[in-house]
DNA sequence: TAGACTGTGCATGTATACAATGGGGGCGGA
DNA sequence: TCCGCCCCCATTGTATACATGCACAGTCTA
């Protein structure tokens, strides 16, 4: 990853305070302060500040009363909170998708992204190319967005896409050997062509629940884990 | 006001550059230079460039490719779909509370409000104190957001509230000759006991499809005051 | 005349010095 | 010993000088 090359400071902090918070090396509740982060960095204040604003705008810092900022935390309670959030914005994204019509072109772009992760399954339905599904995933549900036809609903759903747990992929390198994993996964492929079938016959309730119950997949796993974390 | 007392430079930026931008004086699609600001508001760069970070926090402006920002610009699609993703929002804050309950307190709290609210109307149904109708209109949304008991939800209606138009009391002050808008305030009273009542008695589905319904006023007030704004 | 290259200027990026504020700790008095 | 006040330091706010990069325009050459 060439985050170094031709990128300005405040980018090269942005993204390792990014990596730095979701890594869980800045834990929730913790206080960021420009210098120290400055200093950890090898910049001056002045980008780290653009790099902390930026943060603020992502979520996942908070402005502290007098100034300053801290690593906002996630309890599960919150995480599940943003998960749900998630599914409510994907299913106003597929119904208004189904309401308002979608260009064809974009309708066959998401199908031709489900043959792809189809293609990451072999004849005995076991997962064979972990990383290309879950990008081919994420970037189904980055079209599902577009296909709202709304930039407001877009941007929100990338906004909440970006906060820890809540992404489409969040889940998929951390737990392989679950049978229930691999079970959750062919369900998932179901839902995407139904989804996709739902939007192209206008059928709106229809794709809304879809897009919604898809994403209760992602709260199954995200309980999971902590459950396990939690275990440990 | 006394916006200028014991605040600093970058507060008082982003108060005036927040007016300036709903006011349409800074209109959608203008660049925002940092000096040309900071000549404008007197100060230096830096309180400004806070400020802009702030703004685009506020989804009020869109960061630019290269670097610098511009004002977001909403057309009338965008004010709607904002307004409906409100409801949305507002929705299932309305269906969380119902289901996950409520202490009583908050729930007396917006049963006071409501009749707060009804105190501005005289015997005849007329309203006679728009401001404090206003006020309490506010106070009430976000009573609601809170009943969510979900911060997350809670964060993502005040922010989407802080958009152009999208605020429950945008409207109020807009047109008060016109019959239709002492109809709809009637209306939003029965919505607002409804809502409350709803919630008490734990009924989601209810609580959910009033509180969206409920926000559809808004919708028809803003296409009323763009109709007339065009037509002029 | 058209295309490309270069120079110039404007806008943002960066560093740093200094100001101001707020909180915490220590000291003194009751 | 406890309470309160005050001072100091840590941290953010602000200004400004300088760096960088991009875009536009003008000119030169083919």
């Amino acid at each position: 990853m060439g985050d170094l090359a031709g990128a300005t400071q405040a980018q090269r902090a942005l993204i390792a305070l990014r990596q730095a918070i979701l890594n869980g090396e800045k834990p929730g509740g913790a206080r960021l302060m420009e210098v120290a982060l400055a200093a950890e960095l090898q910049t001056s204040r002045t980008p780290i500040r653009a790099a902390l604003s930026q943060l603020a705008e992502e979520g996942l810092l908070e402005r502290m009363a007098g100034g300053g900022f801290m690593v906002r935390s996630f309890a599960l309670a919150d995480v599940l909170d943003t998960i749900e959030l998630r599914g409510i914005l994907e299913g106003t994204a597929a119904r208004l998708a189904a309401e308002r019509g979608v260009p064809g072109t974009l309708l066959d772009h998401m199908q031709d992204l489900v043959r792809r992760m189809d293609a990451c399954f072999d004849s005995n339905f076991q997962i064979i190319d972990l990383e290309q599904y879950s990008r081919m995933n994420a970037l189904f549900h980055a079209a599902l967005a577009q296909a709202s036809g709304s930039m407001v609903i877009q941007r929100e759903i990338k906004r909440i896409s970006g906060l820890p747990f809540a992404s489409p992929s969040a889940f998929l390198a951390d737990h392989l050997q679950a049978d229930t994993f691999a079970e959750g996964l062919l369900a998932a492929r179901q839902q995407h062509k139904a989804i996709v079938e739902a939007i192209r016959n206008r059928e709106g309730a229809r794709a809304e629940s879809l897009a919604r119950e898809h994403v209760r997949a992602a709260r199954r796993n995200v309980e999971i884990v902590f459950a396990d974390t939690s275990a440990t």
